[in-house]
DNA sequence: TATGAATGAGACTTCATTCAT
DNA sequence: AATGAATGAAGTCTCATTCAT
């Protein structure tokens, strides 16, 4: 899964003018490492090995550029947490899908997308409704349609799927996402992370197994 | 004499000296608003209808005012989330932090500290942490506590009571917060809210009820 | 010589408000540190422990309260280097005014008036033109006084008496001084200004000296 | 192409870019009038007809301008004293070399790159350090130098050639630096100035002069 | 297309000075 | 007389953006 990431980003590469190119994963470097504000044109221009007039070659601005990674961020994601197919089991899904989403999550720089969005959210409110509905939101439905799919089947016993989808992703999160994400602990362990994506399965499982 | 310098200081300090006041005010709005970086300290004088000098009176610089924000912040979660009395049944218990929990979050500029904390953790990783020690963390624990004296009552089986304190907040917010900090929804009725609390409790429950 | 400096010090002390000598002594401190731009009136304030509006009560501003300094360093100067007896030996009399001369240069914190005062020299014409009357060339005005009178008993052959004084103040400061306000060294030994005086005063004396 | 960059870049520098030169120019001239915390940045970019934010192109900050030009002064100070050539008789020499010195240091502005650097020697003493020893040190001692293989040769007696130099050159001044450096007097005259130096170096041979 | 020199608006901060008490 | 809270002008420096080459 985590190779797929690296698969997608790839992927995106090939295509796309290498200059183009340069100035994304420049870019997307110091952004995630800054924040929007944090991060300057210059900096972003010497990460890409770029003159800064360049960078107004393929972006009309700061804002224009910074959106272009959210687009990359958002595809990658869609990528990742693919794996819905309704007809495996609920409980392999479930924990492969936990792994992969905390993995996304706490990886060396993960939170930084979705913190520098949420960051400028309140000035630029549109960057945030739209990242929130291409990557979140879709995200959920996702899981809610997969659970649709087996509660159809009378595997699961729920009522509103679009909250339980919702909750089974924030209990993946529990004890993890908000500790690093504030830097008051450095990423979790592969054993941890299990451990909790375990616990957030069977808590899930308990409440919504249908009988 | 020197008494009657005291008293004034004391006074002083009592009505927070109103010129502290009203700059803490003023900065508070601006900072949720347009986050730390978008905010200036002009835009915040103006705010808070005092010179830019004046200020500089009151806080060190820039930072030093942020964090008084915050500090204030912290102690109003603090009074906020405070019943835990272990004698009250789990589920009303559960039931009325929950809602204080997400109300706290929800209610309009609330998710403004934390996703404004948030966006600096990176930049400044003393704030972050220290919000999350101060206020995130301190309420886990609470709540944490709260959960052993019912575990050692055999009223609820829990293995690893921080994480079920951390998953009992992080079900609070599902379907709820995320849409309501990156503004892709406005804040949720209460209605929703006492919903999402309910479920949130009986999922814990039918996980965490001791037999 | 020096007790004569701290005497005068002293006496300018007992007369004077107490609070203008306060304002005084704390201003010359810092002056004399920080330069005419580097001290600001809130730290002379701090050094004189009076508040920053009582400055204002007694000096009309900052350039008046630097002008009120150099007044007393004016006063102090004029009272040190007062040994011209024209009844004494040129040899005695001029190593002992080198002597007090040298010592009021490089004393710590000593050619700091002199700094500053050439400091502001270009932008206030003034205040430099005056302390060089007030201090610099009343000096020169009395050791040439002073040379005159030995010029005239046939004890010294000297055609411009005032080029003459200069020229021996000069040759005092000969390696001592410069080093010293360019911070290039620390304050000369006693032996060292000894030594230079010495050498200057024969210096002197082999040219000047009458048959 | 390589070398055509390089080319470019070596003429760049080479004519000192000429922005860069404009800017020194204009540097210059203010910190000489207003001293270095009398000139302002937004001062210096209007004399020297260039943006305030050019001025960082090319300097990191106040400090490194005012060095930069300190520099320039270093060079042209040590090509003008230059003609220390020990076969040469001291006399010419002396009076060659103290009319140089002189007038380097009472042209019209001259006296404000010491006067400058002096009044902020007690805040910046690295500043006050440098200028010194590359400057005004390395003039004594070259001084010193000439001096000491007369005295090789017999032709002057002089125990301590250092202090000798500093002698010499502090002869050089008398009556006519102060005034200058105070603005308490114009430059001085052609006719006054040879008039000093002759009679400095009649001094010095005076006492000197090896039998 | 790509550059990098140049800009000017605006950010944070300091400080001399004033004024009500 | 003495205070200290308050001010606003000005200073240093950064940075998104433009433009000639």
């Amino acid at each position: 899964m985590v190779e797929a990431v690296r698969d997608t980003v790839a992927i995106v590469s090939e295509e796309d003018s290498s200059k183009r190119r340069q100035i994304l994963d420049g870019a997307r470097k110091v952004f995630m490492d800054l924040g929007f504000d944090g991060a300057s044109m210059g900096e972003i221009a010497r990460a890409a090995t770029v003159s800064k007039g360049t960078l107004y070659v393929y972006f009309a601005d700061k804002c224009a550029l910074f959106e272009a990674i959210l687009e990359e961020e958002a595809l990658q994601h869609g990528q990742v947490v693919f794996n819905f197919d309704p007809a495996r089991d609920a409980e392999t899904t479930l924990k492969e899908f936990g792994q992969a989403y905390i993995h996304l999550l706490c990886r060396p720089g993960g939170g930084s997308a979705i913190r520098t969005v949420m960051a400028i959210a309140e000035r630029m409110p549109d960057v945030g409704r739209r990242y929130y509905g291409r990557v979140l939101d879709k995200t959920i439905n996702r899981l809610a349609d997969y659970l649709k799919a087996h509660v159809a089947s009378g595997d699961l016993a729920i009522d509103d799927c679009d909250l339980a989808a919702s909750q089974f992703m924030e209990l993946c999160k529990a004890s993890l996402f908000l500790p690093f994400v504030f830097q008051a602990a450095p990423a979790p362990s592969e054993e941890r992370m299990t451990a909790v994506v375990d616990s957030a399965t069977r808590m899930f499982l308990a409440a919504y197994r249908g009988k």
